[in-house]
DNA sequence: CATAAAACTACTATATCGATAGACTAAGGA
DNA sequence: TCCTTAGTCTATCGATATAGTAGTTTTATG
């Protein structure tokens, strides 16, 4: 299960991928919109600054902004930032990789091997997803939606 | 990351599983070979056993032992016991479905439509491998490091 | 200089994790 | 029946993570 941190921040970068071309974003009004605790959002939003993947301007006019197109933002690298690593065990992380303390022969160990599965699936999927991408598929979702409403009159 | 509890959890049902007919296995020898604190291992096995995973014997020549066949026990059922759902969020769980709180309309949920991608690869690759696969993958990485070994010498 | 907005520091509950200690209960064997 | 063995249960403890709050400082703009 992923942190409510982690959710938030995801909710955060797709409203600044939704108005991309709009300028810095106030922390009150993303706060607001999607209902974030303001200064828990705060934090959030400065690990992301600090990991490259949101940039922000001080004072007035100022705010939070992508720091680079919303294709190019995948959920692996948010998630890597405010959860860790996406592989259930150390020793299968790409990203960041570390010996399991508990056993001791790495090649053989049954948990690993399953694990090294599920962290790959993982990636593909999760590295494979851009900020742009997930917003398309809301679009059709919503429509999706308003299809069957209209069907339904 | 998974905790250590569900590590030693499934280093235990690995051990319990190499030895499937050897009858009732003591704690104290799973927690010396597999080095797992002692009490902590019991609260652990004490859960697989009260979700049917294990059963247990008492007194004399007792101890604990799988409930059914390894080839029967997955990962998935074992780390849903001691871990929690697969889901990375409850909106997406096939066995454990619950509301987020966060979300409204959760048909349009970008972080639902790809965690529910997230959540099916890990179900597929976690209920789909057997405690028997393990032993069995875990042969087989063993002889190849042989192997290696061999054609060095 | 005044103001707006992010950045930073500090703090507080609450929950979970990892681990330990001790009392209790059931099952066999002598 | 009594004693030993071994699982069961309750309680506790320190450390860490989670979720959230309050107030102060720094920086850029007009």
């Amino acid at each position: 299960m992923i942190s409510k941190k982690t959710k938030y921040g995801l909710k955060a970068l797709l409203y600044l991928a939704r108005q991309y071309d709009r300028g810095p974003i106030l922390i009150a009004d993303l706060a607001r919109d999607e209902r974030i605790p303001k200064k828990f959002l705060e934090a959030i939003l400065l690990a992301l600054k600090n990991n490259g993947i949101l940039h922000s301007k001080k004072g007035k006019g100022g705010g939070y902004y992508l720091g680079r197109h919303p294709k190019t933002i995948t959920f692996g690298q948010a998630i890597r930032v405010m959860e860790g690593p996406l592989a259930p065990v150390p020793c299968v992380s790409e990203m960041s990789y570390a010996t399991c303390t508990e056993c001791d022969n790495e090649a053989s160990c049954g948990i690993r091997l399953v694990m090294k599965e599920v962290r790959d699936a993982m990636a593909e999927i999760l590295d494979g997803t851009s900020l742009a991408d997930a917003l398309e598929r809301i679009d059709n979702a919503e429509e999706a939606q308003k299809g069957v409403l209209n069907f339904c009159i």
